[in-house]
DNA sequence: TCCATAAATCGAAATATCTCGATATACAAA
DNA sequence: TTTGTATATCGAGATATTTCGATTTATGGA
């Protein structure tokens, strides 16, 4: 479910349209990402958490939102790894 | 652990010379993998199971010995396989 | 046929992972 | 300051994974 929350935040067009005032945030709140995976609000804050936690996710609040994005830099890292790695399979 | 043991499967010089009179056989015995891998019979022989039914090794018994190898073929496809979800990511 | 050895199977303990509901915290608006 | 909404944290149940020791099965040799 992770990954697959990592592909829906290739393009902001998988959620809703963003809130108003927002317009110009590139990331995706909490509820939307939610309400798509359809699990629990405590299950996709703690998946979200260990996200960035494991780099592959950038949080930014504002207000009472924080907006997830893509960390990409640090997804293109871990995709060289992984391939590294399997070459060795 | 399942992993290392694939890569070690790569060159049969990971593992002990072969039993006399196999020295033809390219597969590996169970005990020569429980050996390098330092776990318990049950565990690796468990492993070597599972390995078999993903489609990772095939399987050959001569006498009283299991020898194991490698399925370049399948590894292949789950490569490609595991590249093409990767490359959604 | 009986025994020794190699491997497979079984049942279980320890640990990790997924997911939840309840509660706490942060913040904005009234 | 009170209230409502969004998110985070906590504790726990269900399930999956790793690994083990004990036992069973298969097989070759004495």
């Amino acid at each position: 479910m992770r990954r697959r929350i990592l592909e829906w935040l290739k393009d902001r067009s998988n959620f809703p349209p963003a809130l108003p005032g927002h317009e110009d945030l590139e990331g995706v709140c909490v509820a939307y990402i939610q309400e798509k995976a359809k699990l629990s609000q405590s299950t996709i804050s703690n998946y979200m958490g260990l996200l960035k936690q494991a780099g592959f996710v950038k949080a930014e609040r504002h207000g009472q939102w924080t907006f997830y994005r893509r960390d990409e830099e640090n997804i293109q890292a871990f995709l060289a790894a992984v391939k590294d790695e399997l070459l060795k399979m």
